[in-house]
DNA sequence: TTATTTGCGGCCTTATACGACCCCAAAGAT
DNA sequence: ATCTTTGGGGTCGTATAAGGCCGCAAATAA
């Protein structure tokens, strides 16, 4: 039912796409196109708005060109 | 719309997260307690039937007391 | 043999992720 | 000043994850 907690998650985990992406030199556009994500859930999933799935995951790391375990490692929020 | 190959995917990693579970040394109802997820969810989850959300990984990584990046790292389905 | 645990599939309702698309405001480039 | 890119919010229909409960067959324990 998605919590406060969760929201907070969420976001955290969407800065650290969001500085993957930059660092990759990617426009929302650009990362859209590398795996198939429409470029508006992408900013929805930066911006910790969507509880992404699985496959989502796995397609976003593909656009990153990184192991999806790399998405989750980051230090957490305080 | 869930393909195949993510069939194949969700199947590893359900097969990964079996593994880590009985390495634990957890039933199904045991791990349920302990990350407040239905057992037979988990069970599913295990047979690669469903797409996991995002918070639902990481309630995963509670019971198994390690990192969600953890759950990830397995070796590829071939 | 009987009682208990364990894995797991089915079913139902509700919440929500997905996919696709539109549009706009601000920033950059020409 | 005009064109283009970029971030990102809103909407709609559809698919499906979540959450919770039931029941059963096989394995295990008593």
């Amino acid at each position: 039912m998605i919590t406060p907690a969760d929201k907070k998650i969420l976001k955290r985990f969407g800065e650290n796409l969001r500085k993957l992406r930059k660092d990759k030199g990617l426009s929302l556009r650009e990362m859209s196109y590398a795996c198939s994500i429409d470029n508006s859930k992408i900013a929805k999933i930066e911006k910790g708005m969507i509880n992404i799935t699985f496959t989502t995951l796995l397609q976003l790391a593909v656009a990153l060109e990184a192991h999806p375990a790399v998405l989750l490692e980051y230090a957490p929020a305080e």
